[in-house]
Order: structure tokens, then C-alpha cells, then sequence
DNA sequence: CTCAAAATGATAGACGTCTATCAAAAAATG
DNA sequence: CATTTTTTGATAGACGTCTATCATTTTGAG
């Protein structure tokens, strides 16, 4: 009823542990029927080997790097943290985890950092990809290295990377159609706005929010913000002086403070009845607003959840895995003020040892 | 650069192995100074102890079990699946996962089953919880044993197991309410139907639906059904047929098949414009419906994540750990078939071996 | 049958920790 | 200061696996 050993298998397999050891190590020289009898030992006793002792005995640890933008209050916040919280959890585990802080939207930053990595043992990294020769060179060198590169929320190539994982953007921007949609029953008016329809990640929601407006809710010509503040600000205040009746708005981009602040004017003002706001990523100020109720829901890519499938990714290839198809998509989540989750707080307290 | 082991603590901190690994695992006899320099020593180092290693000398390892209502084609059947998936995965480290039948809706049976697990050398038990005497007196019995006792879905009393892990039922039935909400902007009527009102996650979830709609829109009175689907698809029809201006329906609990007869009835004749649909559990039938616009959002329970949440608790509660507060509430997902979550396949492909 | 090649067996030392034991040193007690 | 008690040190064997080495047996080719 104990989980049986190598030593058991041998046994079962009338071999001596060497022989076993060499077919499940695949270290050759052994007979094609040894071979056999010995995995059909494994089978039969359902052996399997205990990892941990085995990485015990190898002397192997795991060791990947996060590469993640310097860009504090927003989601990358949010990632950060998350990354702290699994890298102490499985501090116990031989696997270490560090973060390395880059300079955000800047990818010689990027590159430099990537390059620094190269001889410093590493089993994998992730990175939040910025295209450019320079760091898909470094890419590539690393990959040469055996090192495993996952790409976080931006993708390169996907030829040049081991796997992605981030947001189904498609599926996050036909989610906020739909809730416009449901919210503007006999016909509408939306207004998307977005950073810049030249990032992919924006394009993609925008696409997608087309795709799931019905007929009879109008959408409103694309706002660019590029991601200032003002410019939402100002594209707010205007539309909705020309379209009163405006019935929803989604916020496809950051500069949620310029929405929020457009909003609160609108909120005093009791002329109008508020649009239902959709937005994205449930950090700090947004989670505020949605609380308060100056915005209807959120959008949220799970930063916690990404960084924990990045791990489990890392960490299936390390161990000679195949990923399942699919496996870095991250279907997105709709929060309300009503299913928000809590704030994250820092992981689950260990005590003192055992 | 390497982690520390516990030799390099001994001799940072000026004493032997023995009186180290005395100071770690509290074996006493050992005098103030020696520890405070042994605990300083670990400190400055940043020593973690590898718990892997420690578990391989003790020879320890983690047996969990599983007691799932046998109920094929329902959440129970998700989450039957999410725990192989999850015992496959964690095979190789020490973690032994085992899963147990137990009748539906029996709280004997159920008793029975746990009654058989006591000398089962088990660290922890989950179970979806029937209250009844019997069943009480078992888990006391096995918690006296020091087998961890962890309620799944439905909880017990709350002092009598160590730790609750489900479904926010409140906040699952605010969400619902916040949906229909939205898709009754210029007022509505909706109808809610639950299983019975006497169960209490279905009467949470009612108390939560009714905080959340506001007052422009009316809730017809709650229907019982017992979850049987004629019941279901009988209420849908007559309280159609008494207002044809029906906004939308939030279905609490089971029984769905009903539902859906009644509303594919609904989509042929094409004279009602269909209310919006909000109901629960995205299991195999409700996953079509989502999927070919039967109904418009689910509520989800992630029984996936759910069990890794159980085992983690487990976990972290046989290594002496504390759970942070909060731990065993999950927070319900909303989905869309926009967002739909791809249908559980098995587990990530193990290679062979390596 | 002979001899080389291939396959197998046996075993030791390591990985980091646990548990246990025994002896030695230090501290407290009178 | 002698004696007891407390504290410390040293070390061995285990856990399940890996890696390596060396000796032995079996097999296949000529």
C-alpha cells in the first residue's frame, strides 16, 4: 500500500536496480527485453518517481527570473506582488524566483537586462515582451542556453519563444461588448476608447467588442488616448454633451483617472444617467472606483493567476513536459462590485518552521 | 549564492549540526544564547529549510482523500475530474490523492464512508458536508485523530471542521442581481427560481440577488422547484405567459434541463423579445446553452479551482501553517459565451518520464 | 569454441534533512 | 572542589534517487 521504489520495481522486474535505473534514465546498453520487463514493472506497480528526491539527488534547483516592468500602481504592480507571494511559497521547494525590475516600454532596457541574464544559471525567464532586433537576439541566445523564455502579457514572435501567456484579448473586448450590449436593451449609444488601436493587445479588444454589439447599439467612433488622463477626461466630457444619451462607455486602455474624473463630474451633475462604464485590470484606483460605484465592471486579466500558470509552464518544460494546447490562454474575468475579489494580501502565513 | 543548507547555519552560527537541527525542530535542551545565535544565524543567511528533503527523511508523506457525491453530469462530476487532474499532477511529490464515492443526498451513507476512513493513516479529508449527528460524531473522530477535516461546497457548524473552503453564495447571488440589473436599465420584471429556500446556499444566493436589484425593478415572488425540471420549465412557461414583458430569470439552483426546454419553446415562437438568463454551474448542458445563446451568463463555482484551493489548505495545515482569513471563500466568475472558459481537458501531458 | 562486445549486477558516495545515541564539555549545585 | 545537571558535539543510518565505477555474466560474431 506504500508507494513502491525503484527498488521495487527492479524487483518486480526480476532486474537489479542498476538496470532499472539505466531504463528509467534512459541511459542505454540495456537488453530490449529487460527494457520491457522493467516497464512493465512501472506499469503494473503504477511506479512513479519521486521528484523530489530525485532533484534531491541531482543537486537541481530551479531557478527562473521574472523580468517585470518598473511601472508602479498598475498591473504590473499587481504582477510584482504576485510573483513575491509564489516565490516565497515555494522557497521550500528548490525553487527560486527572482525579480528583476526593468525600465518600462523600453526595450534596449529590456535587452540589457536579458543579456545580464545569460550566465547566471537560470532554468527559465519570463518577460513581458517589447519587440525589437535586440532583444529577440538576446532571446535567442538564451533559448541556445537551454534557458526556457515565456513571454508575460506581450508576445514577440512566437517562434522565437517557448510559450506565451496572457490575456485572450478577443475574448476580454467581446465580454465588454456583451455587458453593453445586455446594458443598452432597446438600442444604445457606446463609446470605446482605447490607448492606441496600433498595440496589438488594444486592437484585439476593440475587435472583439464589434464583434459582440448587436445591431442596434451604436459605437461610437474609436477614441486614441494614448493613455493620458486628459485626453480621456476630454473625450468623455465631449461625448457626452453631444450623445446624452450615451449608454455605455469601454475603456479599452489605461488613463483610468482621466475616466474616473469625467465620471464623477457627470456622477454630480444628476442630468444624466450615468452610462455603464466597462473597463480594464482591477488595480488600486479601479477597484476604488468600482467599489464606490462610479463604474459598472472590470475586466481583469488575473495577474496572480498568470504568474502561477507561467510557474507551472516553467516548470513542466524544465521537467521535459509537453504544454497542452491553450495552456498560457487566460480567459478573462468579469468583476462587479458584487463578486470583486478581495484586495490581494501578502500570501498565506507560514509559520515559524516545522 | 547557493541556498543555504542547515550545516552552513551551524557554522555561521558557531555551533554544531546537532544543536542547529535542535533549534529547528525544537527538540529543546538547548540554552538561550545557543538559540538566539542559531535563529540569528538562519535569519542572516535567509535559510529556508527543504521541505522536500526533511519530507524524505521522515519518510513522510501527504494522504488526502476526497469524498464526492456520486451524481455523473453535474458539478459534482467537475469536480471529481479537477481532483484526478490534480492527484496526477502532484503524484510525484509525496501527495497522495485519493477519491471516495460517497451516495448523494445521504447523510448515512456519507457517515459511513468517513466512519471507514479513520485508520486510513490520513492527513486530511474534504468532504461535501451533510449535517447530521453521525456525520458530526465521525469527523470528530477523525479530527481527534489530527486527520484535518475540510468542508467542500457545503459546510457543517462552523467549529467542527477545520476549514470551509466554497462558493460565496452571497456574492454569487448579488452578481446575478447586478447582471439583470444592467439588463433591465429602464425597469423590468424578473423572476427567480431556486431549488428550495431551505437549503442555504440557495437562500444566500436569493438574499444576495434581492440586495442588488434596484428598485425600478420588480422581482415576481421566488418559485420553489425542488429541482425538478418540470417544475422549472412549467414556472418559466406560465410566468411568461402572465408577463410577456418578463426582463429576465436568475435560476438558483438546478434542475436547468427544464429551463432550457421552456426557453428553446420561447426562441421558436419569436414573439417575445427572451428575458436574460443568469443562472448557475457551468456543467456539460449549461455549457451548450451558454454556447448557442440559450441563456446569457453563468455563474461559475471553478470547481477546479476550487479543489486546489482544498489542497493547498491541507497542505499548508499539515506543514503547521495558519490559513490567512478568508482563504476557503471563493469568489464566483461570471461568464459569457464570450469568456467561456475552455471545456476541462485532462491534466498537462506528462512526458514519459525524464 | 574463443574472444570481444554488450548487458547486467553490485555497490559506494552524494543530496539535505531527521532521528537517535553516546561521549564530552560546560554550567550549576552543594 | 566534587558532583550532578545541562548543554553541546560528533556521528551513523535512514529516506529515494542519481551518478559513477568495476566486476561479472551473457550474447553474438567469427
Amino acid at each position: 500500500m506504500v508507494k513502491p521504489t525503484l527498488m521495487d520495481v527492479a524487483a518486480a522486474a526480476g532486474v537489479s536496480y542498476a538496470t532499472a535505473d539505466r531504463v528509467l534514465n534512459r541511459r542505454g546498453g540495456v537488453a530490449e527485453k529487460s527494457v520491457l520487463r522493467v516497464l512493465a514493472a512501472i506499469e503494473q506497480l503504477g511506479y512513479t518517481r519521486d521528484v523530489t528526491a530525485a532533484n534531491l539527488a541531482r543537486g537541481r534547483s530551479y531557478n527562473y527570473a521574472f523580468l517585470i516592468p518598473a511601472q508602479a500602481g498598475t498591473f504590473f504592480g499587481e504582477m510584482r506582488a504576485a510573483v513575491k507571494a509564489e516565490a516565497k511559497a515555494r522557497a521550500s521547494q528548490r525553487i527560486n524566483i527572482m525579480i528583476e525590475e526593468v525600465p518600462a516600454f523600453n526595450s534596449d532596457g529590456l535587452a540589457e537586462v536579458l543579456e545580464s541574464c545569460i550566465d547566471r544559471d537560470l532554468s527559465g525567464i519570463c518577460l513581458v515582451a517589447i519587440d525589437s532586433p535586440r532583444v529577440r537576439k538576446a532571446i535567442q541566445a538564451l533559448r541556445a542556453k537551454d534557458v526556457f523564455v515565456l513571454t508575460l502579457v506581450a508576445d514577440t514572435q512566437s517562434d522565437s519563444r517557448d510559450a506565451y501567456i496572457g490575456l485572450d484579448n478577443l475574448a476580454a473586448g467581446r465580454t465588454a461588448g456583451r455587458v453593453l450590449t445586455l446594458a443598452s436593451r432597446d438600442g444604445g449609444v457606446v463609446l470605446p476608447i482605447a490607448g492606441s488601436l496600433d498595440a496589438t493587445d488594444h486592437a484585439l479588444r476593440f475587435k472583439g467588442f464589434k464583434q459582440s454589439i448587436t445591431f442596434d447599439v451604436t459605437v461610437l467612433p474609436v477614441i486614441e488616448s494614448f493613455d493620458r488622463p486628459e485626453n480621456v477626461a476630454d473625450a468623455v466630457r465631449s461625448t457626452l454633451e453631444a450623445h446624452p444619451n450615451l449608454t455605455g462607455i469601454y475603456s479599452i486602455g489605461s488613463g483610468q483617472n482621466g475616466l474616473f474624473t469625467a465620471l464623477s463630474e457627470v456622477q454630480k451633475s444628476v442630468t444624466y444617467q450615468r452610462p455603464v462604464v466597462v473597463l480594464h485590470d482591477l488595480v488600486g484606483s479601479v477597484r476604488t472606483a468600482l467599489t464606490i460605484g462610479l463604474v459598472d465592471a472590470v475586466i481583469d486579466q488575473k495577474p496572480d493567476q498568470q504568474i502561477a500558470r507561467a510557474l507551472d509552464a516553467m516548470k513542466a518544460l524544465s521537467d521535459g513536459d509537453t504544454l497542452p494546447p491553450n495552456f498560457g490562454t487566460i480567459v478573462p474575468s468579469l468583476y462587479f462590485q458584487d463578486n470583486m475579489p478581495p484586495a490581494p494580501a501578502d500570501g498565506p502565513e507560514k509559520g515559524p518552521s516545522l
